[in-house]
DNA sequence: AGCGATATATAGCGATCGCTATGGAACTGT
DNA sequence: ACAGTTCCATAGCGATCGCTATATATCGCT
């Protein structure tokens, strides 16, 4: 699930003129604020301050570009898939999570919202298989995150009967909505409180 | 909050060779399905059947299409707001919503997902307007369930204590986030049992 | 039949989309 | 100096975007 550009290849020749990295951050502000489709070439290499050739030579194209923006929003999605597994108790990593999207949605310098959750709702025929690459990592997520409950009900943290499916969905359904309410125009004081409401839905830990 | 095609006018002349009601639906679906914004003109035209200009007659442009296609998929935005302030309880009020978010997004012979959750996400500069349009109506829907959690508040069916603002706000947020985890794949039994675990966050009623 | 009014179909407007062919500029090696 | 390699800038590709000008067809009315 991990991006990263090939050290190979590159055998003299033209320098880059100019970071690739923070073009890289430039992209992903754009493509969260006004996600994949909304956000035309033309608007990147104006903002990233580089010509339509040397983005397609530095990134390969759009798509790529974007995945890789993805990645560096959320610092490998691995990273967060071990943070899950490695919480103290299912629920710390249900709440983690959550501040984090809370926090995330609403940063001073940032777009509001997420986005991996709002990147790609729309599906034209192009873009429906960068639709799917989204949604098969908001997947991994979620199953990580259902995996570590199951875990602590099979260690009786959790009681016996609780929904592991159900629990983990509506932790995820949560980080997805406050991204539309961030949107919207809520506040990370509001996002937060409802981080606390969220949470009380939680079974009571043994 | 309502739109309604003017009944004046109408001064002889050719008649409308197609059902405008049953193109609209059609329109509806294709919104649903795809969003606003990647939903063409020359999709609609197809699907509806007829020629662009006969759209344009009938429903003005694509903007106009889309404010009658989300009336309709609401079934008026005003219906909604009434049945949520004439609940006998504010939980009532919160489940019935959650419930038919539920349903809603999960019918087996339309879209999955919410077509007002989803219709707009990305923001080109043209469709700004719009997405904020649909944003106010999340809002009204939520103010609404929010104000008849104060009721319930104020007459003591709820705790003093309780945050009506963050309450609201978690039960629009799961709404929101069922309709990506219907996208995502996720099935009607699953989001209802997501509906029974944010419920159980609601505060013991007196 | 003829007129005013409205809807329809054909065709295509200017703008933008993602992307690239071409040629020159800037580097490392010999 | 020169070859080899890579990047940059200009310009523009074909396709699609939302939308409309033009001309024709179909209605009620006189």
């Amino acid at each position: 699930m991990e991006l990263s550009e090939p050290v190979i290849a590159r055998r003299t020749g033209r320098p880059l003129s100019f970071d690739r990295d923070a073009a890289l951050v430039v992209a992903m502000r754009l493509f969260w604020q006004h996600g994949y489709e909304a956000t035309s070439v033309a608007d990147l290499t104006r903002a990233m301050g580089i010509t339509p050739p040397s983005l397609y030579t530095a990134f390969g194209d759009k798509r790529q570009l974007f995945r890789e923006a993805v990645d560096r929003y959320l610092g490998g999605a691995a990273t967060i898939v071990a943070g899950i597994a490695a919480a103290a108790r299912a629920s710390d990593a249900a709440r983690d999570l959550l501040t984090a999207a809370a926090l995330g949605d609403t940063g001073d310098d940032t777009p509001p919202g997420c986005l991996l959750a709002s990147a790609i709702v729309s599906s034209s025929a192009s873009a429906a298989d960068v639709r799917e690459e989204l949604a098969a990592i908001r997947r991994g997520i979620e199953a990580a995150l259902r995996a570590r409950i199951e875990r602590d009900v099979a260690q009786g943290v959790l009681p016996a009967d609780s929904d592991a499916e159900a629990l983990a969905g509506l932790v995820f359904a949560v980080v997805q909505g406050m991204s539309t309410l961030a949107k919207d125009g809520a506040g990370r004081d509001k996002l937060m409180r409802i981080v606390d409401g969220a949470m009380r839905s939680w079974p009571a830990a043994g």
